[in-house]
DNA sequence: TAAATATTCAACCTTAAGGTTGAATATAAC
DNA sequence: GTTATATTCAACCTTAAGGTTGAATATTTA
């Protein structure tokens, strides 16, 4: 089996989250639901056109979606992302562990 | 109890692990244990200079610590600011529940 | 159809990120 | 003590990120 490269889409998402205006978007969507930009816009102090990039940056990395009705965009949180960071995580702290398994096992050969 | 705010160390420890090259230096970390960094840099085909500056990011963050001994610095991974941003992402995940929740709840009482 | 509303596009500015090279510092080895 | 090794510091370059403003587009309402 050919496991391809999540490299890609795991950096797009931490860069993503890593900005605390977007991670509060993030949080409110959840709390929310789907919202408009411009109501999404009127909690923050920065204008409707930072937030609609910063809507773009999360819609880019399938962290929001978007589903256009007339002229308004509902925005919708969307976690599955969240899954494949969060697998990353795991496999780091496995890679971890098993370094300390094997060195306990070193340890134990060296104690006969 | 006041919970004070996470946001600025989450904030860094995204961005920290969002560049590709940290996430895989911090993975070789994890899998080789303590390293020089000139070690570590072997590995890449970026200067010596960038991985030291990109060492000093993770450990600003507190992603790895440093001791170092004589003119040799031993990197080591620290996995603990990982715990901080698996709590937020739980904490999301709770709060779209929660609204999920309240969501049934009202249908529940329109279906009376 | 004219005016208001919702949103994006485009151009621009400032700052930070990631890279480079060359020099500086500190320690170890000969 | 001179040379080699390990690492950082400093200055610089390029590109991208996040912000702004003003105009464009699309849709709804009057």
């Amino acid at each position: 089996m050919v496991e391809y490269s999540n490299d890609k889409i795991i950096s797009e998402v931490l860069k993503s989250m890593s900005d605390v205006t977007r991670r509060s978007l993030l949080t409110r969507l959840c709390q929310e639901g789907p919202s408009r930009v411009t109501d999404l816009a009127s909690y923050y102090d920065v204008s409707l056109n930072a937030i609609s990039k910063h809507i773009k940056v999360l819609e880019k990395c399938e962290l929001i979606t978007r589903k256009t009705i007339g002229r308004t965009h509902w925005i919708e949180a969307d976690l599955k992302q969240i899954h494949i960071v969060e697998k990353w995580f795991k496999e780091l702290k496995s890679i971890w562990e098993l370094r300390l398994e094997k060195l306990t096992e070193i340890m134990e050969i060296e104690d006969d």
